[in-house]
DNA sequence: TCTCATGATTGACC
DNA sequence: GGTCAATCATGAGA
């Protein structure tokens, strides 16, 4: 409050002693006309109903002669209970130019310029903070490529490829929600900050009719507007990043959080495994292909291959019945497959087709490794023309013929499934022989003594 | 709530 | 770098 108008709120103070218009009291002495009646000019003090151009009529007291504006109407037509109508007289006041040149004096001393000083603020450390991770995860800034890089980053440290494409997605379209949002919200804030500049830029132009408004009181006042409004703007900036955040935690919690793969993931992931029960160490390809058939990544396959190798050598007893359920399952695609093969052979003898048609498994490269172990062991089988899934699957027949038969098969001596895959070291090759676990001579807990533990 | 199954992580080893 | 083995953490069913 400057010094002016606390004067004029305590002339304001002192008019109700006014309205008991004691005699003798002079009236001209006080700017203020007061209506008895109308508590509204209290406290203001500066009512201009008098004014030098004479627009208000007095009347007098019928009684004690006494002047009175109480019945005050402007000549000008304007009725002076209008917020107009008093401004009007205020412009009109004659007492106005010597106010305004007081006013501007006074004001020249206060300490508006002690406050402009103030102005010239340092950016805000937080809000930079805030702008730099907005631009970082692509909510602020340009579009293209927005959250990849935290995306990438989350994809890197998972070791997934690009098989994360189905949670990028979703991440990414989850964070173009938090942008669009921000975006708008941002917008909304811009426009209102606008628009209450504007409203009190035109307030302050009409006030400066009858106060002095310098332009500096005027852009200190846009800046404390603009102030506001950025400081509302950093909340918003702050939520935004909050949001990201938790969705970039969520996400990468997804990633950790153990989710059980899906019924038919685990039935591909199993048919491998069983199917190439001598070695199940899948290849790269085979990796990348089972990864894109169960919508895994290559590192969930290779988990799921390195858990099983080590579940399965630790309890064949337990997994008995599924790799009969499996090898039963492929043995009938083998026979299928050995069947068309052998067909083939005999319709078209020159050209056989191959492997990925016949097998439950059409993964180009999955049998190679088969092939190889087949050979390591001596095996001649796989001279065959059937390609090696079928192979596998072949092997896969005997081996159920094996255990639900209970009989030597002769056929050939096929050693995928006999204790010729242990190895010294206690690898992968004692595994490899469900037909010993049921066989006569052997028990699992033989087969496995070097790793049960 | 408990138990089991299972995917993920970690450290050692080759 | 891949694998093994142990372990953790969590989902799912009883």
């Amino acid at each position: 409050m400057t010094a002016v108008s606390a004067v004029i709120e305590r002339r304001g103070e002192r008019e109700p002693r006014g309205r008991m218009k004691r005699s003798g009291e002079p009236h001209g002495a006080e700017l203020s006309a007061t209506r008895p009646g109308t508590s509204e000019r209290r406290g203001r003090g500066l009512s201009l109903d008098r004014a030098p151009c004479s627009r208000t009529q007095t009347t007098t007291h019928p009684r004690d002669g006494h002047r009175s504006s109480a019945r005050a109407v402007p000549r000008c037509g304007r009725r002076e209970g209008t917020a107009r109508g008093r401004k009007h007289a205020l412009n009109c006041h004659r007492m106005k130019p010597a106010l305004f040149s007081v006013l501007c004096e006074i004001k020249e001393k206060t300490g508006l310029s002690i406050r402009g000083a103030q102005e010239e603020d340092p950016p805000d450390p937080q809000l930079m903070r805030l702008d730099n991770m907005l631009l970082a995860e692509g909510v602020s800034g340009p579009e293209k490529g927005g959250g990849s890089a935290a995306a990438a980053a989350a994809a890197a440290a998972s070791g997934g490829s690009s098989d994360n494409s189905i949670e990028h997605s979703d991440y990414r379209a989850k964070l173009t929600q938090i942008r669009q949002i921000y975006h708008t919200e941002l917008e909304k804030y811009e426009q209102a900050c606008n628009e209450f500049t504007t409203h009190v830029m035109n307030l302050l132009r009409e006030q400066s009719r009858t106060r002095p408004i310098s332009p500096k009181e005027i852009e200190r006042m846009v800046g404390i507007i603009h102030r506001k409004f950025s400081s509302i703007q950093m909340q918003l900036k702050q939520s935004t990043c909050e949001a990201v955040m938790i969705l970039r935690s969520r996400f990468l919690d997804a990633r950790r959080k153990r989710r059980n793969f899906s019924k038919q993931a685990t039935e591909i992931l199993n048919e491998y495994f069983y199917s190439h029960l001598s070695n199940p160490y899948p290849s790269e390809e085979a990796k990348e292909e089972l990864a894109k058939k169960c919508s895994i990544t290559v590192s969930q396959v290779s988990n799921w291959f390195g858990n099983k190798r080590i579940r399965y050598k630790k309890n064949i007893g337990k997994f008995q019945e599924e790799a009969n359920l499996y090898a039963a399952k492929t043995a009938v695609t083998a026979a299928h497959a050995v069947a068309a093969a052998v067909q083939n052979n005999q319709t078209n003898s020159p050209t056989t087709p191959n492997s990925g048609s016949s097998g439950s498994f059409n993964l180009p490269n999955s049998g190679d490794m088969f092939m190889n172990m087949q050979s390591l062991n001596g095996d001649s089988y796989q001279g065959s023309q059937v390609g090696a899934n079928v192979q596998s699957q072949v092997d896969t027949l005997r081996h159920v013929i094996n255990q639900t038969g209970g009989y030597n098969d002769g056929l050939g001596g096929n050693s995928l499934y006999s204790p010729h895959n242990l190895n010294a070291n206690g690898g992968w090759q004692d595994a490899t022989t469900p037909s010993s676990v049921t066989s006569p001579t052997e028990g699992p807990g033989s087969v496995h003594s070097d790793t049960s533990n």
